[in-house]
DNA sequence: ATCTATACATACCTTATGGTAACTGAACTA
DNA sequence: TAGTTCAGTTACCATAAGGTATGTATAGAT
């Protein structure tokens, strides 16, 4: 996979196979989508492990249906641990991992790149009425 | 919007409104989409504009009306411009303009930071048989 | 008169995603 | 005996996303 800018800039990542080259595009795609990131946002802010329901409590407008799901896609993917404790009623508590920490930097990374320039995108879509 | 990792190295952002948070999340998640992400790719390849159908060929897999939707959603966002040939047959001609073209790169290189790490990814979806 | 090329639009169908609501199990409580 | 708690599971339904196939417009070529 090579890429290069406009400006010639650009062109790198040629040693991945196809495989790996999708997968990364995969791991991407998952982590910069709604729920994982937003789920993974209130972890990083807990600042340690948090039970099943206070993470349902808020990550706002989620259902417990979907938080379970995403919750144990993030598992399968290292991103966030699941520590059942075997009481009654039982406990289990998630916490992110440091490779989930990292991962959660570079998204919120970019996520604040486009925050800065959202004047932009915003410009971008007004030019209805002045056209050139 | 405040975000902290546990290392309390971490802590931005706090100036955003609620809606330019919202928004910029939202653009976080089409960019990093599966099609829009590859459209851009081939138009960042492409290093000038391309038509319809050269995209069409380039973007494995995807079919016409979905690249249709996507071209006209990266257009109305400003990350591509369509210029229209009066022609017959027509020719339409779509090119990244260099606010996606920054997007991209800011992508990419979150991309390219995942697949330096996916051996961490590959190594925590094994651990089944050695339990600690 | 018919065929071709281009960039779509449209109708129809399948699949995926996500929501709601009800159910579970087991110990503790009233 | 019945109710509560917690972390789910399950069944069911609605919406969205995406695929396939076909239609359209127009001019030039045959």
């Amino acid at each position: 996979m090579v890429t290069e800018l406009n400006d010639g800039t650009f062109d790198f990542c040629e040693t991945l196979t196809d495989a790996e080259d999708a997968l990364a595009r995969e791991m991407l795609e998952r982590a910069s989508a709604k729920w994982p990131l937003r789920v993974m946002h209130i972890l990083a802010e807990a600042k340690g492990p948090l039970r099943f329901s206070r993470v349902l409590e808020r990550v706002e407008g989620i259902s417990q249906k979907v938080l379970t799901q995403t919750l144990r896609t993030l598992e399968a993917d290292g991103l966030v641990t699941r520590t059942l404790y075997p009481q009654v009623p039982p406990r289990v508590e998630y916490e992110l991992t440091p490779l989930g920490g990292e991962l959660l930097v570079e998204v919120v990374g970019l996520w604040q790149w486009i925050a800065n320039r959202l004047p932009d995108f915003e410009a971008a879509r007004k030019p209805k009425a002045d056209a050139v």
